[in-house]
DNA sequence: GTATATATGTTAAAAAATTCGCGTAGCGCT
DNA sequence: AGCGCTACGCGAATTTTTTAACATATATAC
């Protein structure tokens, strides 16, 4: 999802989970996917992912935590991009109005004043 | 993408691919996908695919022409839920808030009337 | 200091995915 | 019928992915 290009799918899972969660230890990814991998299992497929530089590794005490090397906002603008291009013909409105319509009946004021700016914003120019 | 479990990388590439085209024949796929895949790995690609169900497989006339089975509408919604859930922390509203943002000064007035009246549909009627 | 618990790295091997060569079949043309 | 062209799919080799057992290290408790 994230330059996905080389990731199998094993590892874009964990990839995934670590982008929900931000970051996390091995255990962390582990609860999370809540499968039943083994441990050895996802620190290897951690290990790739760093070797692929998909993931950072930074000690903290005595265990290892993992971060996506993609900041979040940029690896969700590229997941949005693919999404757009397979799906909805290159526009990012249509894909847009989808969303809304899935959350429909659960939008709330303050959301849609936070729409309506970005619409305002995004209005094209040339006349 | 389109309930991409137990969906291979390369397989998904031509999953999507045919989300892509609508619909298309070995030929067809094996161009917009534009690497030196040799014609006969995707048609074996698109045999698995059709045996997992998630391709249809129609003649048309001499050769064979592929649909996705799932309709592109729902994939669609798979998919973007998939990065609403990763991404944005379950909210649709971020995520099409994000979309927006992404075709800044390129909305036209009818894209817009389209979304503000998706928005007032859905607006959340708990008062 | 020794045992226990938590974490990691290495390595091997099983399973799955990926790639194509090659043989076959239908069609149109001469 | 014989030839060339286009397509298809089987089978097998190769590469990648996925899994987990085992060995090692460091901190904590007794």
């Amino acid at each position: 999802m994230a330059g996905s290009k080389g990731v199998s799918r094993r590892e874009r899972e964990i990839l995934d989970s670590l982008y929900k969660l931000g970051s996390g230890s091995v255990k962390d990814v582990q609860e999370d996917l809540n499968d039943g991998s083994n441990e050895s299992t996802i620190r290897t497929l951690l290990g790739i992912l760093v070797t692929k530089k998909k993931l950072i590794r930074k000690a903290d005490g005595l265990k290892y935590v993992y971060h996506p090397a993609i900041e979040r906002k940029k690896a969700s603008k590229l997941a949005l991009e693919r999404v757009v291009k397979t799906f909805f013909d290159e526009s990012p409105v249509l894909a847009a109005n989808s969303l809304l319509e899935m959350g429909k009946g659960e939008i709330t004021e303050e959301e849609i004043d936070l729409l309506e700016a970005t619409i305002r914003n995004s209005r094209k120019k040339t006349k």
